[in-house]
DNA sequence: GATGTTACATACAGGCTGTATGTAACACTC
DNA sequence: GAGTGTTACATACAGCCTGTATGTAACATC
């Protein structure tokens, strides 16, 4: 049944928005009752968050794929981030977790490693890349490259021009790593 | 009295975050009642890009000062980056402008160039950086380093280390326009 | 067989949004 | 300068939403 509500929640989440979803259309969509929802749920916002969770995994498993066999980290890279803008060009997928996402969870959101999709693969690419790199350093460059794969895939998803936009990003990707 | 609305509201949604600030909360700070809210704007959303866009306002004015008397294309770009990063740490302005605006206004957001701080003279600098780019390509170029300043920005002002975010995303920079 | 706990359903309190309705002041016209 | 219309609010209301409190049935446990 928690699993019903995270099925019901998503679809209405990714169509309609989060502010946008009362938890009476959850319920009603999952066939039980709003006491079921705060037995499973402490709120609303916990409710989103199981939803993102596996959303991200999902995400984060498609790039999983699409990189395992690959050694180089260069090319794995470059992998990732095809099926990166693949897995997130499922409807609905990057409003949930490039828009409401930053806005309803914050701050924590950022910091949960099941929440930030994809980067702890970028990371370790990029470690590879840049074996003498600070730590610190690694972290700011992660987090921005991740910032622009994101608006990437957003400008996708809202109707963007695709090759412009995935050219553009390579582009970006590879110079940053080339220098 | 419309300004003293807006002002009461920026302050609330900055401390507060949208979706916690009610209309209640606005008008008492504001010293006047709801009836004038609704007078003046069409509704919540409406005084929220108000507020919006005179923050906006701001930081391209920022922006705008710090570039105006250098002609080369590059090296506006530079400055016109460390002063977006000053503008962006103004208190809650990250917050407002980078995670609440994206998710209360969506799609439209984007598209208004009232509200898309920086983006225009970004995008000169770098049209001016590649006299050759074709349209596109420069728009999605724009567009992704201007997530990659976003993210910057909004790292900085929630507790990430400035140094290595600042000296990353330059470092990003020069590279992209340096190919 | 008694007792406690889990998994829900129902009912309620408080708050919020947007709208409808009232009203005072001013502007404009004849 | 009386009448009329419009602007700028204030007040009142309807409907919805969230979270919590309370009830209850089933099941496990001892």
């Amino acid at each position: 049944m928690r699993a019903q509500l995270i099925d019901a929640a998503r679809d209405l989440f990714v169509t309609e928005g989060y502010a946008a979803t009362s938890t009476p259309m959850i319920v009603t969509a999952a066939g039980v009752t709003r006491g079921a929802l705060y037995h499973h749920f402490a709120d609303k916002t916990d409710l989103f968050r199981a939803v993102c969770i596996r959303e991200a995994e999902a995400v984060g498993q498609a790039i999983e794929a699409a990189t395992q066999d690959v050694p180089e980290a260069v090319q794995a890279i470059k992998l990732g981030a095809v099926a990166y803008f693949d897995a997130m060009s499922v409807p609905g997928r990057s409003r949930l977790l490039l828009l409401d996402l930053p806005a309803v969870l914050g701050h924590a959101a950022a910091a949960d490693p099941d929440l930030a999709d994809g980067q702890s693969q970028l990371r370790d690419g990029l470690a590879q890349a840049f074996p003498q790199a600070a730590s610190g350093e690694l972290d700011a460059m992660t987090d921005i490259l991740s910032a622009a794969f994101d608006r990437t895939a957003l400008a996708i998803a809202q109707g963007g021009d695709k090759d412009s936009y995935i050219t553009a990003m390579l582009t970006l990707l590879e110079r940053s790593i080339a220098g």
